[in-house]
DNA sequence: ATGCATGAGGA
DNA sequence: CCTCATGCATA
């Protein structure tokens, strides 16, 4: 199963060889199937490594090795590491083995790194395997392949093996690997122990190896890319295994004592051949834990001699090595050292393994001292040998030193991975490029923020085109000497070109209209200087600013609403300009959500502040009677100007800096403070804040009305004037809603925050706020439409805020200030616009009669609240006379807005009220298929076996098309908040995909789901959704992870009470240590897992299955 | 892919 | 205090 494109991806890091293994066995690379056989002849003889044939099973290819060789080209592999002394890394680049990644180089280096470390030879032998690993890329099995697979505890013993060998754990190679004869195939099946089997690519087609592997990726800067075998090197490899290992020799008489070294050795022996004769003494361990090596380590050997210097260390006569294995090997060729390498470097062809004439001087310096090498291999082995000669030793491998002539991977046969090429920009434009272009993206987007865009596609472009054109350069087999020759002066005119086209279309200036900013750029860019803006007549503005940032999903939750005054120079980002397009429009609340969020930032980061023009403060200055200092009317320049500096929200400030204005000399206040002090309602708030917390504590937990009340009041005007008309308003919310005191306060707010008459048209409406209509009394329920069936209500909803206020006071050391103080703002506000809108008399009350009018089922409220909205929008966007260019995209989203009924979800819902309300809520939000239908509905209920209609249902077709298209997760639900309006996490797209949803969260998700699907068939554009905006706000509460311990008692807890008392929950949070809220929130978490993942077969089955059918035709027609 | 967390809405 | 929908952070 292993492919290139997975060993692609993962990447060796050198140093850390502990932790390979985790990702070998269990992630992405599959690990050869290695098993090892005794040959028939041995069968009895349960200790005769020299008949062991080390079998490589990778997937596609089967490759026998003996075992001796395998030991002798490890051991090579690692003299020669042990030789280069220091960092393996550092000492192969100053040999010129490997090259860094330079600017100059642009497709960096392509030799391979070494692994092994002077201690660590483990590092070695894990990069090997997975070289070989990788070597099994489409290879076509060999005929006879098939037949070998006996042993399928391979893929075991490998496991073992690894461990084992991390583990340092002692013991012969043997019980290593487990190797019993007992286990070995029968005879029959085994491969004639004849030359054949012994050859080094099974099958003839080439080296098993390094052949196919492109790249290995490390993480420490240095790439190793192989290349795939060229033709003579293939048949080089060929030769070699032929001629050299095909006749091996029967096993010579030996003075047997078992061990190696006191083995006679003929001159005419292989190397290879040693283990035979030395069969009855087993190989020192070290030698035998690299055996899986052999043909990688050969290829990689060969490729590291190919670009080794003349100077290299190599011929320098390595100390010899201790283990007799290859030691003895070594000494077969003892003295021809010059002229062996001499012969090799000449001889291309010759792949180093044959020893050629040897000189037939065996064992030869006995007692020389062991040399570093040695004694380090010593550690690790069992060899109790002594030492062999040290410079036989160094000679003993003949190793090509085949110079490729030229670099290889210029070569037309290297075949690069495209996609490999496509992930890594940084392959093709070079570290330092790549930080140069991270620096200036940088200080541009310090100085020009808009112009990430630009940057972001310059680098697309530029990595994008180059690393096409490499591709087309391997496939076309042209060099890319000569493209990159064509290319030079492309290239860099064609990034000029971009930068310049960067620069001209997005300059700050220009930025106006096509962003849809004019209205707002229209202003000054000095405005914070003092004076400009009362002189101008226009949008200086009173912004609501609606801060998003702790809220991960504010649609549907109560906003973070902060009141600033914002600069309209300020907005410069993307999402602020999204916004400001869109601000003068009338629209709800969550569809500016929507509208700020398309695409251009993740649903994290929707923390961009949302503004909202709410009136005009040129001519008459805003007199707002709550407002003392109403003389301040250049307070949108004022606070805007603070606004600027503010850091209560630290860094974001910074991503925004204000444009054209220098901003340093404005004082960095909270914005949220200035206003604070300006309107000074709060200062009531501020006194009492820092030196009440257990006094607010103790009001949290008392529940009564008047108790909230009194927190309500404590930071609302108290001036009757506005409380009055604040709460004939929201005693109208209530008739009209008959919903709960959550709905309501929803409602509020998003009638507040959406719809409201703070918008550019209106502000007529706000004036008549001066006019106080004084007569009101305070007392809530004493107001006419409030009738003591909603008294009840009206309390609790009043209770309801005056906690949230509370709440936001005592946990103050989370919510920062502003989340008070935006609650605060938020009752001024419902104060304020509710104040206007009762003034006005025509603005709500269309709405609030059409409720009360239909407000005897939910489906016409539903279409109602609809209905209302978008009148709302409509006539202000139609009255309004500043958002011209906003009107067109008005229209295109209005739609959106009201149509998609869903017959599906209409049907699904009408039965439940609780999805109704949720579809109401929807609906107002704007999601599309809001069920703004749901009059329609048939009454039909739930469908009550989720999973028998899971499958009928929701096919899972939707991963495999989406992964077809080249989607993420993640992608799909920023798609769908761009096209819907409903940014969903990766979160949720994964467990819609995988059915963990509940089904009516299914039902609901689907229709979306599916559309986008067609959406994404039809158009091949990729979304870029590049906007990363640095997320920030509240802080979540640090995960708690559960012990397992700790779980399994929770979980058995929980197989006797799924739903354990307060009580008990405290006791159990006691008892295990935990959080209360901790174990409560883990037991709502089980049920709601157990909810998920069992279907509830308890239900009736014939109500079930017919509805279900019903449901699913309906479903299906739809 | 999933464990813990959040917040709206409900009882 | 629960359920439900959903998300962040992390495995």
């Amino acid at each position: 199963k292993t492919n290139l494109s997975d060993m692609i991806g993962l990447s060796v890091a050198l140093g850390a060889a502990e932790s390979l293994p985790a990702q070998l066995l269990h992630h992405r690379v599959q690990l050869p199937v290695v098993h090892l056989q005794q040959p028939a002849a041995s069968l009895p003889v349960t200790d005769a490594p020299s008949e062991e044939l080390l079998n490589f099973e990778v997937p596609g290819r089967a490759l026998r090795v003996p075992v001796v060789q395998a030991e002798r080209q490890v051991a090579l592999l690692v003299r020669d590491a042990e030789h280069l002394g220091g960092h393996p890394v550092h000492q192969l680049e100053r040999a010129g083995m490997i090259r860094r990644a330079g600017r100059r180089q642009p497709l960096l280096v392509q030799l391979l790194m070494f692994p092994a470390r002077r201690q660590n030879p483990r590092g070695l032998l894990l990069l090997l395997l997975l070289l070989l690993v990788s070597g099994a890329g489409g290879q076509r099995p060999p005929a006879g392949a098939s037949r070998h697979s006996g042993g399928r505890r391979s893929l075991k013993i490998v496991r073992l093996v690894v461990r084992s060998l991390l583990a340092g754990e002692s013991g012969s190679c043997r019980d290593v690997l487990g190797v019993r004869s007992t286990e070995s195939p029968p005879p029959a099946l085994l491969p004639p122990p004849t030359s054949d089997s012994c050859s080094l690519g099974g099958s003839g087609t080439g080296v098993v190896g390094l052949d196919q592997l492109l790249a290995v990726d490390a993480d420490d800067g240095f790439f190793c890319f192989l290349r795939k075998s060229t033709q003579e090197e293939a048949a080089a490899a060929q030769q070699w295994s032929g001629t050299n290992l095909k006749p091996l020799p029967r096993p010579l008489k030996t003075s047997g004592s078992g061990h190696p070294s006191e083995q006679p050795h003929t001159a005419s022996l292989h190397p290879a051949e040693y283990g035979r004769r030395s069969g009855a003494s087993s190989p020192c361990r070290y030698c035998r834990r690299l055996l899986w090596s052999l043909c990688a380590g050969r290829r990689v050997l060969r490729l590291l001699h190919s670009r080794v210097a003349p100077s290299a260390p190599v011929k320098a006569g390595p100390p010899p090595l201790r283990c007799p294995w290859v030691c003895t090997a070594k000494s077969l060729a003892p003295k021809s050292l010059g002229r062996h390498s001499l012969s090799q470097s000449t001889n291309p062809t010759a792949y180093g393994g044959h020893p050629g004439p040897n000189p037939g001087v065996a064992g030869r310096t006995a007692g020389t001292p062991p040399s570093p090498t040695c004694r380090q291999l010593d550690t690790l082995g069992d060899s109790t040998d002594e030492l062999r000669a040290p410079d036989t030793c160094d000679r003993l491998a003949p190793i090509v030193v085949h110079r490729d002539p030229k670099p290889i991977w210029r070569s037309p046969q290297t075949s690069w991975s495209p996609c490999f090429l496509l992930c890594r920009p940084h392959f093709l434009l070079g570290y330092v490029g790549v930080v140069r272009l991270c620096l200036i993206l940088f200080v541009l987007l310090l100085v020009v923020p808009r112009l990430i865009v630009v940057l972001f596609f310059v680098i697309v472009c530029f990595s994008t085109l180059r690393s096409g054109l490499t591709v087309f350069g391997q496939i076309s087999g042209v060099r890319w000497s000569v493209i990159s020759w064509i290319l030079k002066p492309q290239l860099k005119i064609f990034k000029l070109f971009i930068f310049l086209l960067g620069f001209l279309v997005l300059r700050p200036s220009r930025c106006g209209p096509p962003l849809g900013l004019a209205p707002l750029h229209s202003l000054p860019s000095a405005s914070s200087s003092s004076g400009i803006t009362t002189s101008r007549p226009v949008q200086t503005g009173f912004y609501v600013l609606f801060d998003l940032a702790a809220k991960s999903r504010p649609p549907k939750r109560l906003p973070h609403l902060l009141l600033g005054l914002e600069n309209p120079n300020v907005p410069s980002t993307p999402s602020t300009m999204s916004f400001f397009q869109h601000r003068s429009q009338h629209i709800p609340w969550q569809h500016h959500l929507r509208l700020t969020s398309t695409g251009r930032m993740t649903q994290q980061h929707l923390t961009v502040r949302h503004l909202k023009v709410t009136t005009s403060f040129d001519n008459p200055p805003c007199r707002r009677p709550h407002e003392p200092h109403s003389r301040n009317s250049s307070i949108g320049s004022h606070a805007s100007a603070s606004f600027l500096a503010s850091t209560s929200s630290s860094k974001r400030t910074t991503l925004i800096p204000p444009f054209g204005s220098k901003g340093i000399n404005q004082p960095i206040v909270s914005p949220f403070l200035t206003l604070f002090l300006q309107l000074d309602v709060f200062s009531n708030l501020i006194g009492s804040r820092p030196s009440t917390p257990g006094a607010t504590r103790a009001r949290a937990s008392a529940k009564s009305f008047s108790e909230a009340f009194t927190g309500f009041s404590s930071v609302m005007p108290t001036d009757p004037q506005f409380l009055a008309p604040f709460f004939s308003t929201l005693a109208g919310m209530i008739t009209s809603c008959a919903g709960s005191r959550n709905t309501v306060v929803s409602a509020l707010i998003r009638h507040t925050t959406g719809s409201s008459p703070f918008c550019p048209d209106a502000p007529d409406a706000l004036r008549p706020l001066t006019s106080p209509a004084g007569s009101c009394t305070v007392a809530p329920h004493s107001h006419p439409r409030t009738d003591a069936s909603h008294k009840s209500l009206f309390r609790k909803i009043i209770a309801h805020i005056g906690r949230r206020i509370r709440k936001g006071v005592c946990d103050q050391l989370n919510h920062s200030f502003r989340e008070i103080f935006y609650r605060l703002l938020l009752a001024l506000l419902s104060i304020a616009q509710f104040c206007a809108v009762v003034d006005d008399g025509t603005h709500l009350q269309p709405h609030l009669s059409t409720s009360s009018r239909t407000s005897s089922s939910t489906s016409s409220r539903t279409s109602s609240r609809t209905s209302s909205t978008s009148s709302t929008s409509s006539t202000s966007s139609s009255s309004s006379t500043s958002s011209i260019h906003t009107t067109a995209s008005h229209r295109r989203q209005r739609p959106q807005l009201t149509i998609e009924l869903d017959p599906d979800r209409a049907n699904q819902g009408s039965g439940d009220s609780n999805s109704f309300n949720r579809m109401a809520t929807s609906v107002t939000h704007g999601v599309a298929g809001g069920g703004g239908g749901g009059g329609a509905g048939g009454g039909g209920l739930m469908p009550l076996d989720p999973y028998a209609m899971y499958k009928t249902q929701f096919p899972t077709v939707q991963s495999p098309r989406r992964i077809k298209l080249g989607y993420t997760q993640a992608d799909v639900g920023l798609a769908l908040g761009t096209l819907y309006g409903n940014v969903f996490s990766q979160t949720t797209i994964c467990r819609f995909e995988a059915l963990q949803l509940s089904f009516k969260n299914m039902c609901k998700l689907k229709p979306l789901l599916s559309k986008w699907l067609e959406e994404a068939d039809s158009s091949t554009g990729s979304p870029t959704n590049l906007d990363k905006i640095a997320a920030q706000g509240r802080k979540r509460k640090k995960r708690t992870s559960i012990e397992l311990s700790t779980k399994g008692a929770l979980e058995s807890h929980f197989s006797q009470h799924q739903k354990p008392a307060a009580q008990e929950i405290t006791q159990l949070a006691d008892t295990l240590g935990l959080e209360k809220e901790v174990v409560r929130v883990w037991f709502c978490n089980r049920r709601q897992k157990e909810k998920r993942m069992t279907p509830p077969n308890n239900l009736p089955q014939g109500c079930s299955g017919k509805r279900a059918k019903g449901q699913s035709s309906r479903t299906r027609h739809s």
